[in-house]
DNA sequence: ACACCTCATTCCGCTAGTAC
DNA sequence: GTACTAGCGGAATGAGGTGT
C-alpha cells in the first residue's frame, strides 16, 4: 500500500505540494533541476500520484465505461483491445466489465460505473431490458453502443450490417447450389437479440425472393457453442430432415455442426455447405476451413470510442449512427461440387 | 526584467463528528 | 432526527518573493 503523499515528498524534498504537483506534469512551470529533484524524492518514497483525488479535484475520472454481454467471447476482447488502445492514446483509462447476457447484472453495472464517474461508456447491450440505458439517460452520461442494438435504442450506435450478412449467406449458399437451407440460431436466451433476428430475416427474405421457401421449421435453436451446433444436427438427423447448405449464428456453432455431420457421413464441402459468422482465428485454420462472415469489428471499436472521446470533450452527446459491411470469406466448407 | 518558486486559497464529493 | 462543519488529497491559480 502507497502511504507517501504529496506532502511527505514535498517536505523531503524542500519544496512546496505545489512544486511537486507540477512536477509530475510534464512542460509544467518548473526547472529541470527542482523537476529531477523532486521526482527523484518521489521514487525513494514510493510516492505515485493519487489518482483518486486527482480525479476529486478534477471532477472527472478519464475513464471509459465498456460492458460487453460475454467477456469470454474473442470478438468481444478485440474489440476492447482496440477500444483501449484509443482511449489511451487520448489519455483515457478502460474498464472492462460482463453483463453475462443479464440485464439485471447490465443495469447493476451500468450503476457502478455512474458512481465511479465514468466519462462515457461503450456498450454491448443484452437487449433484454431498457433499464440500463434509461439510467444513463437520468445520469446524462453519454454512450455508444456497439455490435448491434435494438429496435427500441434510439441512442448513438456503430454497429454490425446484420442484414448484409444474412443476404451474403444466403446468395453464397444459393450460388453454390443449395435449394433446400436452414438458418441455426442461439438458444432461447440470446436468440432475440436483434443481430440474429435481422441475419435470419434477411437470409429467409433473400431465399423466399429467389422462389426457395425457409419457414420457421427451418430455423433450428443451436446455441452459440460447439456442442450447441451437435446437438442440433444431431436432432435434425433425427427428425430425418436434410438439408443442403447450414447458415449459422457463429463460428462456433458452425464447427459443432461440421464436425456432427462428418459422424453422420455428409461431408461439408461435398454434401453440405456451412458458413458461420464472426471469422474467428480457428475458422481460418485449414484443417477447419469454415466459411464465414468477417465482422470488422476493430473498426467498429475504434470509431465508437473516437466518437465518444470527441463528445466527451465537446461536453456533448454522441452523434453517431452508422453501419460496417460485412465480408465473406469463402472457404472449403461451403465450395459444393456440382 | 525575467525566470523560478512559494504561499494562500478555492474547489471537488463524501462522511464522521458535533451541535441543536 | 436534522443541520452544519471540518477534513481528506490533490490541482489550479493569482499574488508575491527571491535570485540573477
Amino acid at each position: 500500500m502507497i502511504k507517501s503523499t504529496i506532502k511527505d515528498v514535498a517536505r523531503v524534498a524542500g519544496v512546496s505540494d505545489t512544486t511537486v504537483s507540477l512536477a509530475f506534469q510534464p512542460n509544467s512551470r518548473i526547472s529541470e533541476r527542482t523537476r529531477a529533484r523532486v521526482l527523484s524524492v518521489a521514487a525513494q518514497l514510493s510516492y505515485a500520484p493519487n489518482l483518486a483525488a486527482k480525479n476529486l479535484r478534477n471532477g472527472s475520472s478519464r475513464t471509459i465505461g465498456f460492458v460487453v454481454n460475454d467477456v469470454l467471447n474473442p470478438f468481444y476482447l478485440q474489440m476492447f483491445r482496440k477500444a483501449e488502445d484509443i482511449a489511451l492514446q487520448h489519455g483515457y483509462g478502460v474498464i472492462f466489465a460482463g453483463s453475462n447476457w443479464s440485464a439485471e447484472k447490465e443495469r447493476h453495472l451500468f450503476e457502478q460505473m455512474i458512481q465511479m464517474r465514468v466519462c462515457g461508456m461503450v456498450l454491448c447491450l443484452c437487449e433484454k431490458s431498457s433499464d440500463g440505458i434509461a439510467t444513463l439517460d437520468r445520469f446524462s452520461v453519454p454512450y455508444i453502443a456497439v455490435d448491434s442494438y435494438p429496435g427500441w435504442y434510439a441512442g448513438s450506435y456503430v454497429a454490425n450490417d446484420f442484414c448484409m450478412a444474412g443476404e451474403l449467406a444466403a446468395k453464397h449458399l444459393l450460388v453454390q447450389g443449395c435449394r433446400r437451407p436452414a438458418y441455426f440460431t442461439a438458444d432461447r436466451a440470446m436468440n432475440n437479440l436483434s443481430a440474429f433476428i435481422e441475419m435470419q430475416k434477411s437470409f429467409i427474405a433473400y431465399f423466399n425472393r429467389k422462389g426457395i421457401e425457409i419457414t420457421q421449421a427451418d430455423v433450428i435453436e443451436a446455441g452459440l457453442c460447439i456442442q450447441g451446433g451437435r446437438d442440433a444436427f444431431e436432432r435434425i438427423s433425427v427428425q430425418g430432415k436434410r438439408y443442403d447448405g447450414i447458415f449459422c449464428a457463429n463460428d462456433f456453432c458452425a464447427m459443432g455442426v461440421l464436425e456432427a455431420a462428418e459422424k453422420h457421413g455428409i461431408i461439408p464441402g461435398k454434401d453440405i455447405a456451412v458458413i458461420g459468422i464472426d471469422d474467428t482465428e480457428v475458422s481460418g485454420f485449414s484443417k477447419i476451413s469454415l466459411t464465414s462472415i468477417r465482422q470488422p469489428y476493430n473498426r467498429l471499436a475504434a470509431i465508437a470510442m473516437e466518437e465518444l472521446i470527441k463528445a466527451i470533450q465537446a461536453d456533448s452527446i454522441p452523434n453517431v449512427k452508422r453501419k460496417l459491411p460485412a465480408e465473406l470469406m469463402v472457404r472449403n466448407s461451403s465450395k459444393l461440387e456440382s
